[in-house]
DNA sequence: CTGTTATCGTTGGGGCATCCAACGGTTCGC
DNA sequence: GCGAACCGTTGGATGCCCCAACGATAACAG
């Protein structure tokens, strides 16, 4: 084998490691997959969210995919000045924006869903699906340590 | 509050955002254990790098744990400013500079690895000894898609 | 009704990690 | 020798996360 200059064991052996490293590289893949259509990781959760949701606050957003109300402000923004959402005062509550997917949001968020599949099986490529799966599981232990019962609010 | 802000399942389902929230935890948690020493997280993977390798080059190093040089710099300096490395000239090729861990250096890499296995634990404390192996493996396999020919070029 | 408390959207700032472009100094290949 | 490649260094840009504050609005207690 070439000296190739491998990373330390020592570090190596860590799940923390490990997990940032594999993390990295599945956004690297996932960003550049949703470049293509002009997208990025927070805006694509953001619009995915609020096609599952129906119409939301942009609190009540930030909290479900888990963002700061700051960049919440600056994802909107964009989406809106794209057409793939609308903000429309709620009149039930004037505090509030009510954010609402487009038909436009729909089809680009499709598109996107697709793109992140994919770079998401790219990322998965080496696994079977059961093992996929496996991680899958073992990773959402890992995320969320408290989770027996789910229903509170998992603010992290 | 009957609503809970789960996150969407489209994209729970997705396994960098997964990979991600994982990371994300086990970041900080290790960032929080190395900070009782004043250490960050790639301070003391360059300093478990150095006292693994021995006398090795800036560029070497970077490539090791996979940092931009230009961040590389930062951390030596900040290293060589608490005298856990020494970072002299190497005399046989006067663009490098050789960096060697100090008796400090060992000392206190001896304590930072003790934190940093701490809050591994604590991060994979839901998991078995068998299911954090499992996840191990899998996740190598994710971070390191190739692996095969130990191909150069750093990073992407 | 009035005053207090809380929430919502928004703006501002800071910290940290990652990455790219460039440059002078040095070594290596031809 | 001379161009190419590498080394350390500097500069700047980006993305993500967190905290504090503000005006407007709503919910609630009195």
């Amino acid at each position: 084998m070439a000296e190739t200059p491998y990373a330390p064991a020592r570090i190596r052996a860590l799940p923390s490691w490990l997990l940032g490293r594999a993390a990295a590289r599945g956004h690297r893949l996932v960003a550049e997959a949703l470049a293509e259509e002009g997208m990025r990781m927070m805006h694509h959760a953001v619009l995915s969210a609020v096609g599952e949701l129906g119409p939301v606050s942009q609190a009540e957003l930030g909290r479900s995919v888990g963002i700061d109300p700051k960049d919440m402000v600056a994802v909107v923004n964009d989406l809106q000045a794209d057409g793939l959402v609308t903000r429309t005062p709620d009149p039930r509550d004037r505090r509030k924006n009510a954010i609402e997917i487009s038909a436009a949001g729909e089809r680009t968020l499709r598109r996107t869903e697709k793109l992140g599949d994919r770079a998401n099986d790219e990322l998965t490529a080496g696994l079977t699906p059961a093992e996929r799966e496996q991680l899958m599981a073992l990773l959402a232990r890992v995320a969320e340590p408290g989770e027996a019962g789910a229903e509170q609010t998992g603010r992290e």
